[in-house]
DNA sequence: TGGGGATTT
């Protein structure tokens, strides 16, 4: 990491920007030799080349089981480009009216017609240009589910055509932002307000009642309705979208509308058929449209023709070994070279973004004058919201040129307006669960290259508002070799939770037909972990105390802190504590130019035992100058809220995570109560009890000093060292004994979020979960 | 001495 700084800082020495030596004056002089827009980069724009070959999708393609199916497709770009008004005031029938005119709605009735026919279908998104080229197709087909509205468009014509007379359509996203936003849009299109016809369900916020006829919601929510309705018999129609993105929970769900399938609409030989029949479609953006073909028994494929405004993609013509200072360069080529538009940089991280902003802003500052200056806006998850939204705040003056540096958070969670030009470093940061087969397995992150999909859809955020460039720092041959898509997030992750919530329903994962299968080793770990929290018995039956936790929206060593705290009597700090760490976000912000100034004001916070009771104590003192009140807000709320945000900016938190976890913690308190535990129960200044309930839940997540002051893992590889966090506030410090929130590897094997316990806690912990188990 | 991004009755 270190070794990556300095060669960029080195790098940004290096070059002169108006020097005739410099790499970039190099490049402006080829620029203008070849009349290539862009010096260095080969053009992979070849509509010539590939027109030919390219396939078009038109009846059955040779060699393959699928059938597929073609939606009629529109001229394209015959429509006018769809105005922001959808967003503005404009009433329902200048809604309906532009509803009209996509391109989508002239094969409405093919559509309809063959979802009708089939049990599953099947839509792959895809562009309506006549330009594609390979490459453009994924970002086009990503944009066009975004932009041109199939997925508030499909359920529309699915309920003008009755399909909701025998049930629910409910349509499932990743996220929950796009679950509110379509049911927003939706709604205004059927000239009614959210929560009547049209409605969403997404954790902290349900609009829907007994009339709601279309419900989007996150595929959690889904998930979790599966334990109270195994066979899903509100839905007539289940519609997953975005179901290339293979979230853990997606996959999952489409494990089980493969199982619930013959239940609901009777198998082959009409045996079954106890209930209404389920229609289920799939919406994808990439070429795996195939692979959920065939997971559903060779189900048909319709193709959607979309519509994206064109991009342009370029390749360097070399691999570049530094993604920093090769973005630097490319920055000002833009900058100087090409007409207005936002820029968009993807980065992996945090430090590479900090340290390219420090170059850009340097660089900018010697411009010569006429040149539009130049903003400069970081933009990563862990940023306060004030600075997350510079990002949308439009320029003062025609003459700035926005320059974002962002993490993949740009890539599908937000869309920011004006941009023009992307340049690509083809990198990202992975985290992985590394499992062990005895157990106690750890997280990884890592830097490694993006997968195409990736890259085309970063490539389409340059293409939102008008033609777009990409400028990618990798080569095509580079771009030929990735990936396709992200590895299923099913392979990468924890399974302890899901594990434990099929087992719940009756349902072992090994019997369960999946699109991919995890590793044995990732499903014998979780098994493991679950058996010692005391959630299965050594039978891997479900436990009382495992049916207990799973009512918790928690991973299970959270839920079974939770469940200790209960019998310690400390449960309203548990609370507190947990919901902390469920929250996403990191408590503690970090910016590395105030570093001295944070370890001042963090020392003040800083509780001896460690993490947990600090955080505690950070809820507690936020909660003290009125932040995350009990609800009950009065007249002095502005004052509270100032005096807040007056605290947080004093102490370097982040307000968001505590606002997250403040609404965590009252849903927690709610399942406390219909689990028959009394939140309100308190152990006052006694710190025991609260690190003994948290020595349950991660009874796995143990370590001892070792004579040579290092410490070593109780569980798995023997003898393994484990170093604390230096973001920890046990760094360097040298206790008997620790327990973690979680280990990942990144230069050697950290421990973060940890807590000093006394020693004699493990055999207690160790005893009693068994007994429980 | 170091922190990709979602998400849960």
């Amino acid at each position: 990491m270190q070794k990556r700084n300095q060669s960029a800082m080195a790098a940004s020495k290096k070059i002169r920007l108006f020097d005739k030596n410099s790499p970039l004056k190099q490049s402006r002089l080829k620029s203008s030799a070849t009349r290539k827009p862009i010096p260095n980069w080969v053009d992979v724009d070849d509509d010539e080349e590939h027109i030919g070959r390219r396939k078009r999708p038109t009846g059955v393609l040779k060699g393959s089981k699928v059938n597929h199916g073609v939606v009629p497709p529109p001229l394209a770009h015959s429509t006018p480009p769809r105005k922001k008004a959808r967003l503005s005031n404009a009433g329902p029938s200048a809604a309906i009216q532009e509803r009209h005119e996509l391109p989508i709605a002239k094969g409405k009735e093919a559509l309809v017609r063959e979802i009708a026919a089939n049990e599953v279908t099947v839509l792959l998104g895809e562009t309506g240009s006549g330009k594609t080229t390979r490459e453009s197709f994924f970002s086009s087909a990503l944009s066009y589910f975004c932009e041109c509205g199939i997925n508030s468009e499909v359920p529309q014509y699915l309920l003008e055509a009755g399909f909701a007379d025998a049930g629910l359509i409910g349509i499932t996203q990743p996220r929950r932002v796009a679950a509110m936003t379509l049911a927003a849009r939706v709604a205004k299109e059927q000239g009614t307000t959210v929560g009547q016809s049209i409605g969403y369900a997404v954790r902290f916020d349900e609009r829907a009642g007994p009339e709601t006829r279309v419900k989007y919601m996150t595929d959690g929510m889904i998930t979790r309705e599966l334990l109270g309705d195994p066979l899903l018999s509100r839905y007539a129609v289940i519609i997953v979208d975005e179901a290339h993105e293979r979230t853990l929970r997606t996959d999952l769900l489409l494990a089980t509308l493969k199982r619930i399938l013959p239940e609901r609409n009777g198998d082959k030989k009409g045996k079954g058929k106890e209930c209404n029949p389920l229609k289920v479609v799939i919406m994808s953006a990439t070429l795996d449209a195939e692979k959920f073909s065939r997971f559903f028994d060779n189900a048909k494929i319709l193709y959607v023709k979309g519509r994206q405004h064109p991009v342009k993609i370029y390749h360097t013509a070399q691999g570049q070994t530094d993604y920093v200072e090769a973005a630097l360069r490319t920055f000002f080529q833009i900058h100087l070279d090409q007409p207005p538009g936002d820029v968009l940089i993807f980065l992996p991280g945090q430090e590479d973004i900090e340290s390219l902003e420090k170059s850009i802003t340097q660089f900018a500052r010697r411009l010569p004058i006429g040149q539009p200056a130049v903003m400069v806006l970081p933009m990563f998850a862990s940023l306060q919201t004030a600075q997350l939204q510079r990002v949308f705040a439009t320029a003062k003056g025609a003459s700035v040129r926005k320059c974002i540096l962002a993490t993949n958070i740009a890539e599908t969670s937000i869309t920011i307006p004006g941009v023009r030009y992307v340049i690509d470093t083809g990198k990202s940061k992975e985290k992985r669960c590394l499992a062990g087969a005895q157990g106690g397995g750890f997280d990884t992150l890592f830097t490694r290259d993006i997968t195409k999909s990736n890259a085309m859809q970063r490539a389409g955020r340059a293409g939102r508002e008008g033609p777009g460039f990409c400028y990618r720092l990798y080569t095509e041959d580079a771009f030929k070799e990735m990936t396709v898509t992200p590895e299923p997030e099913i392979l990468r992750c924890s399974l302890t939770h899901s594990i434990l919530q099929l087992l719940c329903i009756g349902q072992d994962i090994q019997d369960l037909d999946l699109m991919d299968m995890p590793d044995v080793d990732a499903i014998s770990s979780a098994f493991r972990t679950l058996f010692m929290l005391g959630a299965l018995d050594s039978t891997r039956t479900v436990t009382p105390l495992g049916r207990a936790m799973v009512n918790f929206p928690l991973e299970p060593p959270l839920a079974r802190a939770v469940m200790a705290s209960k019998d310690l009597a400390c449960t309203a700090e548990v609370l507190d504590i947990v919901s902390v760490l469920a929250a996403s976000g990191n408590l503690f912000l970090d910016v590395t130019d105030k570093r001295v100034e944070i370890a001042e004001a963090r020392r003040k916070l800083v509780h001896t035992s460690g993490d947990h009771l600090t955080k505690l104590g950070v809820l507690r003192a936020y909660r003290a100058v009125g932040g995350g009140g009990d609800g009950a807000e009065n007249d002095d709320e502005k004052v509270g809220r100032s005096a807040c945000k007056e605290w947080v900016r004093q102490h370097f938190v982040n307000e968001r995570t505590l606002r997250e976890a403040t609404r965590i913690r009252d849903q927690l308190r709610e399942a406390c109560a219909r689990a028959d535990i009394d939140w309100r129960v308190s152990c006052g200044d006694r710190e025991e009890p609260v690190l003994l309930s948290f020595t349950h839940g991660l009874a796995m997540n143990v370590a001892f000093i070792a004579p040579d002051g290092s410490y070593k893992r109780a569980i798995g590889q023997s003898a393994q060292n484990v170093k604390i966090h230096p973001s920890s506030s046990m760094a360097d410090k040298k206790v008997q004994a620790i327990i973690y929130d979680e280990l990942v590897y990144t230069n050697q094997i950290y421990a973060r979020g940890v807590s000093s316990i006394p020693k004699h806690f493990v055999s207690i912990v160790g005893t009693f979960n068994r007994r429980e188990a």
